[in-house]
DNA sequence: ACAAACTATCTTCCATGTCAGATAGAGTCC
DNA sequence: GGACTCTATCTGACATGGAAGATAGTTTGT
């Protein structure tokens, strides 16, 4: 037998490797040759996001609290951005930015007050704690990432985030 | 200016581009080219998941219910496994498992019966009707996952479920 | 200037998962 | 064969996010 083209290495087959060959013995009239990705895909941020909360959870946050000081943080000074740009940022609803904001004005790490221009509207600000904090869970992050990224050399990741990108551009069109 | 590494179009910064621009200018003091690779990987699995989801959803099953139906379906004859044997293939707590596995019962998809050689454990099985369910709902899952893989050629699908899986591998190492 | 439509945010309810502990049964060692 | 320990699963409390509707305020058209 040949190996196919997503069949990824001739070395013990992965997990997914062993689900793939599960299906074609009871499904062989499909093509699963898509969960290749997929399934390492899924595997493989699961993984990923389990080993990022790890770190967001040494300074005491969340993915959500943790992403809305992040967002507020890069946004430069003066550290403020509404709600819904939040929302929008970080691609939740409005209800969970409510509710992770919530948990950042409980904890000082940010200050909700009403907007000048519109009475509707919020502006959530970092407060000095919180920038204090975000900037040393970033830099903490960022370490962790580039751990995480071992695995891979300069040109994998160079391929890996070009194929994502295209990926996700394909997606949106 | 060269581009970076890690600068995967010379089109319009997708959104990860303008967020590392972001990034760069406020914390020149971290490389964060990671983000690159991780923001893509996010961004494009929040996507994707909603995607599956919507097929999930077109046969009455949330995510957590269509692994539990295919975990079964594909381990073959008798399509029958223990509430671990699931937890364990599926990554998910035995709470979780408790759970889908309850739902499904009480949609007839599953049975749970107490296995004859161990009467602490269970055996859920596949009803004909949870088989029958799940074969066309994979079917359009397959079809799916055809569909949203278009955007790359076959060539950058090898690539990216060898890259994944060796990012994986590296990981558990 | 008022009503209708729109918008920004919050609230409530629900779905789903994790975690820690409860239960019940099995295995082991004297 | 009884006490201990381990294992398989379930239960219940909690966390978090989505969806839909409520609320308050703004804009538009006349």
């Amino acid at each position: 037998m040949t190996t196919g083209p997503d069949a990824p290495t001739p070395g013990s087959p992965d997990h997914v490797a062993r689900i793939m060959a599960q299906w074609t013995a009871e499904r062989p009239d499909l093509d699963t040759s898509p969960q290749g990705v997929f399934g390492r895909l899924s595997r493989l941020t699961d993984r990923i996001a389990e080993e990022l909360a790890a770190v967001y959870r040494e300074f005491g946050l969340g993915r959500g609290e943790f992403d809305v000081l992040a967002t507020l943080r890069r946004s430069g000074e003066p550290f403020e951005l509404t709600p819904g740009e939040l929302a929008a940022t970080t691609m939740v609803t409005s209800g969970a930015i409510t509710k992770q904001v919530d948990r950042c004005v409980q904890r000082g790490l940010v200050a909700r007050r009403v907007s000048d221009d519109d009475a509707r509207g919020r502006v959530v600000s970092l407060t000095s704690s919180g920038r204090d904090l975000i900037d040393r869970a970033f830099t903490a992050h960022i370490a962790n990432e580039h751990r995480l990224l071992e695995p891979l050399d300069e040109d994998e990741h160079a391929t890996l985030a070009a194929l994502l990108e295209k990926w996700g551009r394909g997606l949106d069109a």
